[in-house]
DNA sequence: TCTATGGTAGAAACCGATAACTATCCCTCC
DNA sequence: GGAGGGATAGTTATCGGTTTCTACCATAGA
């Protein structure tokens, strides 16, 4: 049975000390065991301690100079299974590197954003990782610069993953996925089963993961000589509701799409139920595909063909790279896609 | 753009004062707000922050006495929609109290969980939450009973979040949903509807939730005057592969089930993977139901039937109830379960 | 016997912010 | 004119662990 002591009386070092009739410096030695402390001496610490039930104080020590062992993971909304696993991958890491994890939410706000770098600063969170998609514009690498230097300052280290990098020059590391390239592969993977009306579903505009996966499917139109009528590609939020939506509105303007190609995952749940709803047959009338690769996926019916996300990955190397610097070439990676067939496409025939 | 200051030089309120030509206690006060100073000698100060890019230091705060605005969560993985549902809600009230959250993961190593709120107590974390499901054996009760303890001792609050309380007298906030009876409510509703052959898929032999849950079934069988055929009850992982194996086993042995009572949604969606495969049609020919109502449960095919229990909320709970401590009456709580009516469950004619 | 040497242990100072106390200044009122 | 008091700013000490430097003892070698 533990000892009852009353709240809030926690024995110091100097109190461990005193039991075993030495010096506060010795006990501190005894405890980090950095120097030599003769046995004897040694065990009659290591007893005062366990009979105290001694623990350090980590803020004494982050006082004295000594590394914090945190690093903080900054998410739009720490629900999404997307965030869900980076998060799973960061703290992973973190834990094999002897780190705690702080998590911190900002639910899109610009300021919240500010505030929770600002409250990051003052812990000194050793890596400040910052995860999700962002608006591309100016005033983004703006802010970003700005936290990557008074995160220097501070003596910590700005991560942005899957975020566009703030230009070079800038003291943070960088960790994304090939959006591109993955919308490529999966745009080509439909055109070469015969797909010839490929709608896009759920372009947020500005936002930079939406605007790299155009550009991939742009390209894979051009590379086969497909025309892409503009028409096709449907604005829409990244949620259900957003994929069912827009397939609504595609459906009441042209039923002429043999395929469609979901932002994300999640958004091609909502796709698939607004087909289930018309009694549209998936992928006998129409294929569709998303992009992610999150749990649900393999578990929506028919199973979802998709674009593999390495998420668990990213978070490691987002500490990773934080933790061990090295050459300033490392301070951008771009970690690799590649699509994952199920059940949700089909060929095309004319 | 932001002073390029060299790495790892950060001001000190000494160096703000200085630049102010004032006191530290004058700067301190300042930032702090709490004690009238001169608006001229105020603008100095706050200047010459500015100017330096100020940032308070949150571990010499910390040993000063102040709280350290931390709470910490710990689970089993962070993956998982329950658990991300769970620090939702944990995160969210945390922010709203103005606290930062901590994550750590356990991967159901008692060691490791040891170890964890160690670290957790060297931190000072104002509240230590501990999440899901746990053997509840003798060795159990004495592992919360020793973290109850020595976490009060570091004025900390071991919050059970989903976990059998330890018993009264220990110092603990218990935070449960009621597994029991959203399993009896689920059970009712399908004895209700006519069926009297339900297997339930998913037993882990020992873990607190199962066992609760398969009592509210039972109950439910007793008060039905349904006879209840042990051998119904099947072991299985929670995990998708656990119910589609569970399934295959069942099925393997006799088909007469109609009705299948999932231990957790994700179980429920590798039976439903199951049945499917064997041509077994849902509801037409049996029904499926889960528990949690985790997102995916609307998103499978068809929607599921489940039990659904406050995540959320109860991650709130937890963080509410460890930082404003009432009278001890509230050191325990049970929030309410109810079940969710979709479309995996039909009536069983005879 | 006296001095090097190594092995141990202790004392003082420091990290940065703040609580508690003290010291001014200046104005008011007797 | 001097005592009393409000408003403001500064001094000192403290939180707990660690770094750095110093002090001691004992044994070995001269």
């Amino acid at each position: 049975m533990p000892r009852r002591s009353g709240p809030g009386k926690r024995p110091t070092l100097a109190d461990v000390a005193a039991r075993a009739g030495v010096s506060a410096m010795t006990a501190s030695r005894v405890a980090a065991g950095n120097y030599p402390v003769a046995p004897p001496t040694r065990a009659k610490v290591l007893r005062a301690m366990r009979d105290l039930d001694y623990v350090a104080n980590a803020h004494a020590r982050a006082l004295g100079g000594a590394a914090t062992g945190t690093v903080a993971l900054v998410l739009d909304d720490a629900t999404g299974p997307f965030f869900a696993s980076i998060a799973r991958g960061v703290e992973r890491q973190a834990a094999a590197e002897g780190r705690l994890c702080l998590l911190c939410t900002t639910h899109g706000d610009p300021e919240r954003e500010a505030a929770v770098v600002a409250l990051l600063r003052e812990r000194r969170a050793e890596a400040v990782i910052l995860v999700g998609g962002a608006q591309d514009c100016a005033t983004y690498t703006e802010r970003m610069t700005a936290f990557a230097h008074s995160l220097e300052q501070s003596g910590s280290r700005l991560v942005l993953c899957g975020r566009p990098s703030p230009g070079p020059g800038v003291p943070a590391t960088v960790v994304e996925y090939d959006n591109e390239g993955g919308a490529y592969a999966m745009t080509a993977y439909l055109l070469d089963n015969g797909h010839r009306t490929i709608a896009y579903v759920g372009r947020e505009p500005g936002l930079s993961t939406t605007d790299e996966r155009i550009a991939g499917f742009r390209r894979a139109h051009a590379d086969h000589g497909a025309a892409l009528d503009e028409s096709l590609i449907r604005p829409g939020a990244f949620s259900r509701e957003g994929g069912a939506a827009a397939t609504a509105a595609l459906w009441a303007e042209r039923t002429d799409a043999t395929a469609v190609f979901a932002a994300t995952d999640i958004v091609a749940a909502g796709v698939l139920r607004a087909l289930r709803e018309r009694g549209v047959r998936v992928p006998e009338d129409v294929s569709v595909v998303g992009f992610d690769d999150i749990p649900l996926a393999s578990d929506l019916t028919p199973a979802l063909t998709t674009v593999r996300v390495p998420h668990e990955q990213l978070g490691r190397e987002a500490v990773r790279r934080a933790l061990h610097r090295g050459p300033e070439a490392d301070d951008r990676v771009v970690l690799g896609t590649h699509i994952v067939v199920r059940d949700s496409a089909a060929p095309h025939l004319p």
